[in-house]
DNA sequence: ACGGCTAGTAAACGAGCGTATACTCGGTTG
DNA sequence: CAACCGAGTATACGCTCGTTTACTAGCCGT
């Protein structure tokens, strides 16, 4: 028998460790939290179970782990203000189209009641999305402007994927950068009359 | 002894599924289908587990009981046309203080993956939300606009409550509704400019 | 060549889940 | 009073979960 009958993996921790927190994060985007098992996420990673503990902790501790390698949001909020809705507006819109995009973004969206699991989620939606949108906003009430416009950013693609997972339209992207021009304006009332 | 030690309950088939029902209305809403367990809801009802099964089948099937029996929101819907977004963000910010009104809200905004009963929550978010929303509208586009409304409505308090369970403001009722308007908004572009 | 460290494995643990079964017992009926 | 129907009960089944334990086997320094 040739010796690549079953193609030996070379005993790499570092490698493996990185498999497993590849295929959480894959999973825990497309399934959330709850409904993935430790060991879905071992066979994807083809690795054993007991490596999970290992390595991670816990299932919660791999959560964070993965919670932790995600990259920020920042590049979405930079740029000039002005266009800042519309920006909002396509990523929302690009995230209906592919929901396996952005695991973080879809793992938080539907970040359950976990008590363990909870805390870190949030703190994590908080330094990566609602605290650089609030340090962009002007004006009164920047915090609150900012909570808001969090929320319908995650809230609406977390709904859209039920109600009906329709390719978003032109229009509808226009509607949404209206949205949000409204939840952000920093005037009294934002854009109404 | 007098026989009021325990108070025993009379033998009541009705009140008894009644019992229960109520008690699956309030968990379920409170802490969502997968969080609640047949046991919890059987303790809180004060009746044994096998109950349960026996009036509705089984776990699913008592929480499509439960989706039934709640009340449709038409009387939001209905009314004015001019004052709708308003309603929907006072709705909404009212949420926002009492979650535990409500429950067949708080049920959808946080149905998971369970195959069996995302869709019947599906088609009751459709028939309780989503159409009557979309027969108020005029306008080219009314299903996709009542589609975002639907997202917005939902998805906004799910997420709020996550990131920060504050009390709504003036300020935030206003600014909720200036978001339904430009959603709502038959123009071309909503309210935008 | 050979221990020893360690990545990786196999298997089981205890707990909790939804569900099903066999039973008890109170109230009504003949 | 006795037979019976059905509401309510106690309990266990089969399963899956996250986690842990005891073990195997490959690599390295000497």
């Amino acid at each position: 028998m040739s010796p690549q009958v079953s193609e030996a993996r070379p005993r790499d921790r570092e490698a493996t460790r990185e498999r497993i927190l590849q295929a959480a994060r894959t999973l825990f985007g497309e399934h959330g939290y709850e409904r993935v098992t430790v060991r879905m996420i071992a066979a994807s990673a083809e690795a054993n179970i007991a490596l999970v503990g290992r390595y991670f902790g816990s299932k919660a501790g791999l959560f964070a782990a993965v919670l932790q390698g995600e990259p920020d949001l920042h590049t979405l909020f930079e740029g000039d203000l002005e266009s800042l809705p519309r920006r909002l507006a396509e990523y929302t819109a690009e995230r209906m189209q592919h929901p396996s995009d952005s695991p973080i973004v879809r793992t938080l969206e539907r970040f359950a009641s976990h008590p363990e699991v909870r805390d870190v989620a949030r703190e994590r939606l908080i330094t990566a999305v609602l605290s650089p949108l609030e340090a962009r906003l002007t004006g009164p009430d920047a915090g609150a402007r900012a909570r808001m416009a969090t929320s319908i950013f995650l809230g609406v693609s977390a709904m859209r994927r039920r109600i009906g997972p329709r390719t978003p339209t032109r229009a509808d992207v226009d509607r949404l950068t209206a949205v949000f021009e409204a939840c952000l304006a920093d005037g009294p009332q934002g854009a109404v009359e």
